[in-house]
DNA sequence: TTGTAAGCGTTATCAT
DNA sequence: ATGATAACGCTTACAA
């Protein structure tokens, strides 16, 4: 606690001085106070504390009694400066807008969770300058380690990462990543498994629905590397894809989307979805209006969705993205870079997508061929 | 940095002893390197830094020249220690389900970067034993206040704020909240409004409908005060409300609710929604199939849910929550307690609820009475 | 089994 | 304008 000292001079209030004071000047016990309290040594007191020597068990019961009635809490900044571990991560999300979306919840709070399972608590860090911040909480000892979310293909936090002089693992793939780990799915190989499966189904044109075109402008990563991956699989094998996009999406009709991609000639046979439940559960209705039933006439697959606790009007196949495991992994990496200084950089792990089936996907009617 | 100090014993390697290195052993540069580098004292560096005393130019050049060569940040305990503050507000969550609403989003990070604003880090803390977390971080100094989000009826994390040895603002409304200072919308006005706004307009029969059960049971505190000042001023007024959520909701489907409640005599000519997005588009679409037009027909009043940003099959009067109004008063609040030492232990302040009309309550169709 | 004291990195005071 | 130093609260090596 700081007491600043004025004084009244003719011209007005002037600060000359300033004291620190001890715990016991704002209420707060010391070690020192629970040591007086409890008639023995500071380093009693702490050694009752830790565990790390033996103690009698009367002196263990005087000083627990005195550490009850003072409700003393060891000063954290005074343990750490002992090298005591804070026991702190970073959780670095310079989120700009898509403040409405659901997505970015399950990844802060299951870091949230498995650091707490850990032993550790999370620092959200949000700020725009997301660079200078990490900087700042690594140098300064305030964390033990850093965890960096929504990446972008072109991701400055993890090509710096060598600046934070603490671990860095990533939830995402970054082109170019230096001393930063990554953890994610491998969206290459997902967007591989997409096009197989309908092409293996018999489908020859697909379309492929987006309500997050803002995730493109900025350059997400998952989105580029499952699109990038999607469209040249599909060349090589002959699907077509047509991209729903190009439609002005602010006034996203799905009525008219509907009508525009598949009242042709030659329609596709099948959706490969990217957008919200809300959005992919008007255009389903909208097909239904138009005759066309899922997955008889249509086939619905859902890519780096997350639709498990969505109502949806039919039950659709997806391949989804996995924000627990990928949380788990990414904290379990960091934790251990932290506490068995395991040198974890570059490293770079890939969970294999997962399809989670719910029959909206079927062969195409021959008769339709 | 600790360095253990093991034996190659016969029986194996034992640890035998464990030496607290300097910042120079793990290669971080601290304020004596720096000094040394510079050729000036210790406090020669500090006050250079902090501007607290004239420097002439010289030994300022030097100094910086140092500080950039070595990479200096100070330590933030050592600075803690001296009773610089921590710039580190606790953000209390302890969500347990409901992970993927986007509600809670917008809290996380409106409070992030209100606090960002004002010069603070967000410590995020999940964890179950939220009180003993607030208590642990409160007590050991290591965050200089607390916001609570999320709050229940009865919520133990506001009940106890007395134990913090921080100042507490919650975001919400708990029945009981000693110590802790609450921020919210007024929700028994909200309540009010609502049924006043659709009984003034010739409304006698209206449904309430919403998909937040699990909130219900678990106490949340600004859907019970809604509802029940809903309720209690609806009664008075004689208008008549359904409660949807006697349905099953975990099978929820929109065609069979419209179906049982609109298809009957004396039919609602209102709903009051408080469910998602998709969920009420998913009513309005069966509305339409069953002929029935908004708000020709049946008027629609969202209220406690945020829609902006949302795709709506067509635009919807709402009361909406206000994530970041609140945020921002919470984070002041606070702050202004941590920094001018104010005492806002008790304090309430509710904003008037917000009414933003889209057009989808109409008064009642005379033919129809 | 317990006490004494050094030292962590920083800042403010006092002295020059 | 600058330097030397005590103090912050705690942990642990060392002494008793």
């Amino acid at each position: 606690m700081l007491v600043f000292i004025y004084v009244q001079w003719e011209t007005g209030i002037v600060q000359c001085g300033c004291r620190k004071l001890g715990k016991g000047a704002c209420g707060m016990a010391g070690i020192k106070d629970v040591a007086r309290a409890a008639g023995v040594s500071v380093s009693t007191v702490s050694y009752v504390l830790s565990g790390k020597r033996s103690i009698s068990v009367k002196t263990a019961d005087k000083v627990m009694a005195a550490v009850e009635k003072l409700g003393y809490t060891p000063d954290a900044s005074a343990r750490k400066m002992r090298g005591v571990r804070n026991q702190i991560i970073a959780l670095s999300a310079p989120i700009r807008g898509d403040i409405n979306q659901a997505k970015y919840n399950a990844y802060f709070l299951h870091t949230a969770w498995q650091a707490k399972d850990r032993g550790y608590d999370v620092l959200l860090l949000t700020g725009e300058d997301a660079v200078g911040d990490l900087r700042r909480v690594t140098q300064s000892n305030l964390v033990d380690g850093v965890v960096l979310l929504d990446i972008e293909e072109h991701d400055v936090r993890a090509a710096e990462a060598g600046l934070y002089s603490k671990p860095c693992v990533a939830i995402g793939l970054p082109s170019e990543h230096g001393d930063c780990a990554c953890v994610d799915i491998d969206f290459t190989m997902a967007g591989r498994q997409a096009a197989d499966c309908l092409y293996s189904k018999g489908h020859r044109k697909v379309v492929f629905l987006r309500d997050n075109e803002a995730d493109y402008e900025r350059g997400s990563g998952y989105v580029l590397l499952f699109r990038e991956s999607l469209m040249a699989h599909a060349k090589e094998l002959g699907l077509r894809i047509v991209e729903s996009s190009k439609h002005g999406f602010d006034q996203f009709d799905a009525a008219t989307f509907v009508h525009d991609v598949f009242d042709v000639e030659d329609r596709p046979t099948a959706i490969i979805n990217q957008a919200s439940a809300n959005v992919l559960n008007q255009v389903l209705q909208e097909l239904q209006s138009a005759g066309l039933s899922v997955p008889d006439n249509v086939s619905v697959l859902s890519c780096g969705t997350y639709f498990e606790g969505e109502l949806m009007t039919q039950p659709i196949t997806e391949m989804p993205v996995m924000p627990q495991e990928l949380c788990f992994k990414a904290v379990e990496l960091l934790v251990n870079a932290i506490e068995s200084h395991t040198d974890i950089r570059g490293v770079v792990e890939l969970s294999r997508p997962a399809m989670h089936r719910h029959g909206s996907v079927a062969e195409v009617d021959v008769g339709e061929q």
